[in-house]
DNA sequence: ATCGCTACGCAACAGATTGTTCTATAAGGG
DNA sequence: CCCTTATAGAACAATCTGTTGCGTAGCGAT
């Protein structure tokens, strides 16, 4: 039998994958098909229909590599805020300048159907909660963190901004608004209640 | 000629929308043609090909038809707390318990090429942005904000966080989540700086 | 180098869908 | 009551989707 790791296949598979993610991105969810596919690679449609004989599994791992990005090794060495800043500029930079910006919207309408654009948008968004999560129980062990910090919801706000002024509200997010975002969360996160 | 507001041109374009409406939130954008809308509704495929010569003016119909909600009309008379509370219980009602919530993911993904979709998305966050502003204009002049109060900010959060957790995250909007969402806003809104 | 296995390209096919056009019918307005 | 026009229905070409069969070429193993 053959072996899994086949050249010929593996070949094929990156070459359409990586034609699907671009029309992915550039024209939506709707124009991946084994015909699209192999219009822009020259992959003939029955090779296609081997690979992927449901559509659906076609634009799922269109989606999943869209949404895999180089990783998000926590840093949680310095004081909370220089944390905070590296972490959302991560974000900004996931959002801006790599494939998953332009994906996202159309995944996340997907996921309202697609259980497994859904499992997609949950991977990406554990992963930077998880990260997070780790800079601020650093900043709690060293003391930065005032004791009723309600981490839970700050992690929402740091995470939620970005992803509204990007892919809902179409902001900019430019370093100005970075910094004052990350000002922002570390205010609430430090500052003691006043009343 | 005939008057535009024919009783049978009005009939037919109404029907038509709500079983697009319909279909949009069901089955996402993609599913919306003039052969499932005219299945859904018995009208034939010639009609509505006259009504809506591309495909494009349907679905844009059909967003607008879903992301037209009750009227936000600015209630800025109590204290600021219950304003707030007022209008982000609107928003929650909104994204959960009116047709905008399924809609919502598909127009976002729509208006990465589509103008219309944006334009569709800008009407409808001006107005929850404007109810807002009002809000916080009502609240400076009673005297309840606190000088500073990044206004702007404070706007893109309050939307920004719900939106979030409903359409991205798959988070619920419940009771206890929206009390300290406005909590958390009210805060930031009144509490002096304390450095 | 040769052999067997299999991925690939190509062509053909039915079925469904899209967009267009025509005609007959029915409903509305003057 | 008559004229206008919106609608239903059918027919049509063009495109797209999913499937199948066959010949070729590349891969791994002996």
């Amino acid at each position: 039998m053959t072996l899994p790791d086949d050249p010929r296949l593996i070949a094929t598979r990156n070459l359409a994958l990586a034609a699907a993610q671009e029309i992915l991105q550039e024209d939506g969810v709707l124009a991946v098909t084994h015909g699209t596919v192999s219009k822009a690679t020259g992959i003939s449609r029955s090779t296609l229909y081997r690979h992927w004989p449901r559509l659906e599994s076609l634009r799922n791992d269109a989606f999943v590599r869209a949404a895999t990005s180089p990783n998000f090794a926590p840093m949680t060495n310095g004081p909370l805020r220089t944390d905070l800043a590296w972490i959302m500029g991560k974000l900004r930079t996931a959002l801006t300048e790599t494939p998953w910006g332009r994906v996202a919207p159309q995944v996340i309408a997907a996921a309202a159907t697609d259980e497994q654009a859904r499992a997609v948008i949950e991977g990406f968004m554990k992963d930077r909660m998880a990260g997070l999560e780790d800079v601020f129980a650093a900043a709690r062990e060293r003391g930065e963190l005032r004791k009723d910090a309600p981490v839970r919801q700050l992690i929402d706000l740091a995470i939620a901004v970005p992803y509204f002024r990007k892919l809902i509200a179409g902001l900019p997010l430019d370093q100005e608004w970075l910094d004052s975002h990350v000002d922002l969360i570390h205010r609430l996160a430090t500052e003691p209640p006043t009343e």
